[in-house]
DNA sequence: TTGTATGCGTTATCAT
DNA sequence: ATGATAACGCATACAA
């Protein structure tokens, strides 16, 4: 049975009160009393209940951070730096996966569940922007989204620009003298603001080149997982003229993409150069070093920290969307 | 300002005994009743407190995943897996991460933080046997040990059998001709289980062999990242002779070491044949693909769960040493 | 089957 | 500077 701030305050024989002064940290508190309430909470070995002082100031101390898949690279680094962000804070975080189920982002969006646990959330969504004007009617928790970025001014925003990230990229494929540059990552069937965004930075680039945008060059991907990746690539692969050069949306895309170049008796990147976007680790190390456009994952998480911080302190304060910076890392994978 | 129970009791001009009835799902409750009170809480948006329930009820519904760093796919997988199986049964998950660093182990263990806001910690530690022991005695919140093996009886634990494991890495090496087999992720230095049990198999598959264990094979990892694998492969290549099969201790550190190997202008695994432990996607795709040891993170997280779910319920259950399957995957990386 | 009343452990208001 | 005490919202013992 563990120790009460009442069975504190009869040990020590002052009043809770006073008590709960020392253990908040409250300044107005002689020293003697301090030390004798000290002493009290060392003997009874005390710990404040974090539900009673949830019930008493509203606040839990908790973040949510929803994923669509905690496993993925990129968000599994992004979770590392949420967490120690949040640390900073005095935030604790808790961690939920969408699996790409839209249902389920509703239902944690719009409290079904337990919502209130958090003081928070910081949200990297699939929902379209639409879906998401519906669900801001029914929640009233503080929000930040990642990773989308469509400039609505209603929510808090923490992004990379997205179409210049694609444009970065391509550019450098097209530097290098690559003219037929394929894309992995798009989906046509459903108005994702991320793939649209890159969608448009890809063709922004192609046509700034003076090249002609070939539809057939531009593959969907559902997930941005490795085997997405190799699918898409086989595909492209068995194309006439075949692609030079690929861009993938993502990091994981390029891996299965790279493997299926190989598999098919492809170099890259002399037949077929490839880049992604992330820059996780696992580009670092593999066979070539892949080339990729870095995301910056602790600076978009400090962000967004502070920014729900913020939120939760004052509800009203303005909606601020901020742009995380982007970096082209040119490696083997392109021929650097 | 959220709505309460008395709210929609007086909306639904009933008590809040039965509204608390309905929500509970309690089973004595005329059908009339309810659907009174179900009209009046979806009128009023009502959802109960978890603040309030958990400090009346005890309980928090969540459950603490503890791993050295959330970012290491091995790690990031099981917490996937760790989520699913716990919403099964209700219980959501908040991830902490040590960094490796002991003293934060020792904290969130006995809750000198805020650890009281958990029903059960999943913890996959670093710690010695030695120092859980220390900590039992201040904790005595749920816990259940992944990843370490040390059969004391004292804890329930969920692992793979890490000496078996290890020697069937080994001895598939040695079947397939290799007789200068060298291990990365041993640590000499610090007496954690896991690496130990490791080295046991390793050597053991040694000697089954008739081959003779050299000290200057086994190489320390403190991390097992790719790093620590790429400085460690790159040693043992300078070796005289030098290994022609080298054992990681995790895949990442596979990767790093894989990585050297190309780098020191040799080939994978005509050269030099590499295997890991953990089967991370990862190596499915790396070039060439890694031969592993895979440890099933969706059966170790399912029972993982179950245990803590059982030990919340019942505090003085049986504490289990529930062994988790592992199983040999060959792939290119060592000749398969 | 339903209503009334109490207490979970805190913080904060009002006195002193 | 400190003490007494009233909520916070829920679940349940006890009554009816």
């Amino acid at each position: 049975m563990p120790a009460t701030l009442r069975d504190v305050a009869a040990r020590a024989d002052v009043s809770v009160r006073t008590v709960s002064n020392v253990v908040s940290g409250y300044t107005h508190v002689s020293e003697r009393m301090r030390q004798r309430v000290l002493a009290a909470i060392d003997e009874l070995d005390y710990r404040p209940n974090p539900a009673a002082r949830t019930l008493r100031t509203g606040r839990t101390g908790m973040l949510a951070l929803i994923v669509p898949e905690i496993d993925v690279p990129y968000f599994s680094a992004l979770a590392r730096d949420v967490i120690t962000a949040a640390a900073e804070l005095d935030y604790r975080v808790m961690i939920d996966q969408t699996g790409h189920d839209h249902e389920r982002e509703r239902e944690l969006l719009t409290g079904d569940d337990r919502t209130m646990l958090f003081d928070g959330i910081l949200f990297s969504p699939l929902v379209t922007q639409a879906e998401l004007l519906e669900m801001d009617s029914t929640t009233r928790i503080p929000l930040v989204l990642l990773g989308e970025h469509q400039f609505d001014g209603r929510f808090d925003h923490v992004a990379i620009d997205n179409v210049q990230a694609a444009h970065d990229a391509v550019a450098h494929l097209l530097a290098r003298g690559h003219t037929r540059i394929a894309a992995i990552g798009a989906q046509p069937l459903e108005p994702y603001a991320t793939p649209q965004q890159r969608t448009a930075g890809y063709e922004q680039a192609l046509r700034e080149a003076g090249l002609e945008v070939d539809p057939d060059y531009a593959r969907a991907a559902a997930h941005y997982s490795r085997a997405d990746g190799y699918t898409a690539a086989t595909e492209l692969l068995r194309l006439d003229p075949r692609p030079d050069a690929i861009f993938c949306f993502s990091d994981l895309l390029a891996m299965g993409a790279m493997r299926a170049v190989f598999d098919a008796g492809l170099s890259v990147p002399d037949d077929v150069a490839i880049i992604g976007i992330d820059d996780i680790e696992e580009g670092r190390y593999s066979r070539p070093s892949l080339s990729s456009v870095s995301l910056d994952t602790a600076f978009i998480s400090e962000q967004a920290v502070a920014r729900i911080a913020a939120r939760i302190d004052d509800p009203d304060v303005e909606p601020e969307q901020i742009v995380a910076p982007h970096t082209l890392h040119v490696r083997e994978s392109s021929g650097g």
